[in-house]
DNA sequence: CTGCATCCCGCTCGATACTG
DNA sequence: CAGTATCGAGCGGGATGCAG
């Protein structure tokens, strides 16, 4: 195989799972509630339904997340965590903690860089 | 902006830093220990300096690890986690634990579809 | 409403070769 | 020992258009 640790290490793993830019959005919005296809997009600005739905089918393939069709006019599909999805809910709450934290961090260094740097300069170059 | 929630969502601004396919990995074994660049090169296999350097250079930028020169000869270059990166340490035991289970969950669909194949490498790795 | 088919762009990874 | 320079392939994200 292309990736020898896959299956073997815990972090290459989890780390292989977790590609997507959404995967942890995804995750997020789901294990507060089951959701259907276009609430997850209302949910989540900028994100096609193209992008949306490979993001899902790849979760469901990794036995993260569930998906549920009802036979119906209009057309109902639900999306909600497996056994294995819901236990990755303490990542997740790391995950916001840290993340928070790191936001706070950027907060300082721009405050820092905007003192410097006022004039973050786009001139074009006209000609010449 | 091409990231428009990145500095605001937790966990796209997290999923956004955790880009790299050796990123958890690398996290982890600094939360060890710090560690010089040739340590680190021969604790992941199948790692081209090149492609060390550039993750290591990322998770620099971003602020979550130091990277310590001594000017000596031979040269001598020590890599640690930052306040930020060790603040990093819940978020990995978390995915340690769920990376061990999904991992489980692996080896379970694979015996299910993989009766008439037995798997001689199996063994049991808790890291790298 | 919930997608799929297609195409394109940018970016990351990694191989290879070279350096102080 | 700890990198840099360069280049190419591959893949993921997203725009657009269409479908049941």
């Amino acid at each position: 195989m292309e990736n020898d640790l896959f299956g073997i290490c815990p972090f290459v793993t989890t780390q292989k799972i977790l590609t997507g830019k959404w995967t942890l959005l995804i995750m997020h919005c789901l294990s507060e509630r089951t959701l259907r296809f276009n609430e997850l997009q209302r949910t989540l600005p900028s994100l096609t339904s193209t992008t949306l739905t490979k993001q899902l089918r790849m979760l469901e393939d990794h036995g993260l997340i569930i998906r549920t069709v009802y036979n119906q006019i209009p057309p109902r599909v639900e999306y909600s965590l497996s056994d294995l999805g819901k236990n990755f809910k303490p990542v997740l709450d790391e995950l916001e903690i840290w993340g928070n934290q790191y936001i706070e961090f950027l907060k300082n260094k721009n405050q820092i860089s905007d003192q410097t740097n006022d004039d973050t300069n786009k001139n074009e170059m006209t000609s010449f």
